[in-house]
DNA sequence: ATTTAATTGTTAAGTTTTTCACGATTTACA
DNA sequence: TGTAAATCGTGAAAAACTTAACAATTAAAT
């Protein structure tokens, strides 16, 4: 049916996002016209018809013997994903993490537009982190509502995460990016990522632990 | 044959660190005995039968009606890991990312041991951050070679990631961290975990698009 | 004009991962 | 003692995801 519009899931979405990302630090589109799937293919270490499938998804055709103009991927995605708008978040959690993540400019350049950040401790309040006073948590659901903020990023210790999160989907947020530990329990309308960093060090340490044994 | 051992997925050892997370943070040996498969599939939002395969893969056997071992579950994982042993690694980049990874101790619980951080912004250099002095990118090769360090964390920003992954795999580094957007080509013996933080905005951003459109 | 090489679009095949289903046990308890 | 409830272990089914394959087409080269 006309519209009827499937959900692209995590990974292409994923992927989507390193091509965009390639494309716009490596090509030119001025100077380059197109970009063909082989070539992304061997720039990212992933199959080539992995590539065309995924554009294809969101509607990009490509032209024969020629490849995806280039200005058609960044267009496509920039829609897809608003890359052109400003998607207002608040951070939780005003410790190493969060500065870093309210402070990276690579986040910014693709429209996170982080307009305040929080925390509860009162040796903190007030430092300037990144561009951001952190202000207390008291102020939290009045900003959250003031601008219209539907996205929450948490950068809280583990013990604070379930409740961190609880208050911001109180306060109107609908999307989380968690990067506590803690695995979050919270209504299925609310769409929350983990990021779980820590969860890498099985993967690594694994690794390394087998390359001292021959017959790995 | 004996002692052939598969090589575990990704997935499963990502699933097992958290579910040695999870214990250790909720339950006591001591008190709690036993752990069933639904408790924990509850508590992470998984299947059970998940957690029964994953921990099969391990050797953990449980006790119908009862479940699993507590202690020996968290054994089993710590074994596997590695996680009472101390693993060294170098940090690349003292910003603000690089300083969070390296002052954050939920990594060193788990063994990390970050023995040096590098960046080669003279402004940087002599800082202390999270316990470390931030060194000259010059030292890098002895400190690897002295400390044996096998494991290497790219902080860096995307245009020197290559530079700096040649350069550590050179030194002696075997497995690398990589939190930095770009993707990095190396040799097939080096095992390489991309963090890539900013993909998850594609995620987000396209669930925060489609929380407007009514018909979603 | 013909041939060659490159490239898409897409179907089919293959692989991996997750979920389901249920027999076999074991404990608790009436 | 017998019944009910809980739980594992595992094989089968389903779902999700990736890779292979190739006809169709196009541009470039000769």
């Amino acid at each position: 049916m006309a519209g009827q519009e499937n959900i692209i899931n995590r990974l292409t979405l994923d992927r989507l996002m390193q091509y965009y990302h390639w494309i716009t630090e490596n090509l030119d589109p001025k100077t380059e016209g197109a970009v063909s799937s082989s070539q992304l293919a061997k720039q990212l270490t992933l199959d080539d018809s992995q590539i065309r499938k995924d554009l294809a998804v969101i509607g990009v055709k490509g032209q024969r013997h020629v490849g995806f103009d280039i200005q058609e991927v960044i267009d496509s995605i920039r829609q897809l994903l608003g890359l052109s708008r400003s998607h207002p978040a608040v951070v939780l959690g005003a410790g190493r993490l969060g500065g870093a993540i309210s402070s990276y400019n690579g986040f910014v350049s693709y429209g996170l537009n982080i307009v305040a950040l929080f925390d509860n401790d009162p040796a903190k309040i007030g430092l300037m982190i990144g561009g951001h006073v952190v202000q207390p948590l008291d102020h939290l659901e009045s900003v959250i509502k003031q601008s219209h903020v539907l996205l929450g990023i948490l950068a809280v210790p583990d013990h604070a995460a379930q409740e961190s999160a609880d208050r911001v989907v109180a306060a109107g947020i609908r999307v989380i990016w968690n990067f506590s530990p803690a695995h979050l329990r919270l209504p299925e309308d609310i769409f929350v990522r983990h990021e779980r960093l820590f969860v890498a060090l099985a993967q690594l340490f694994y690794h390394l632990n087998r390359l001292d044994v021959p017959n790995g």
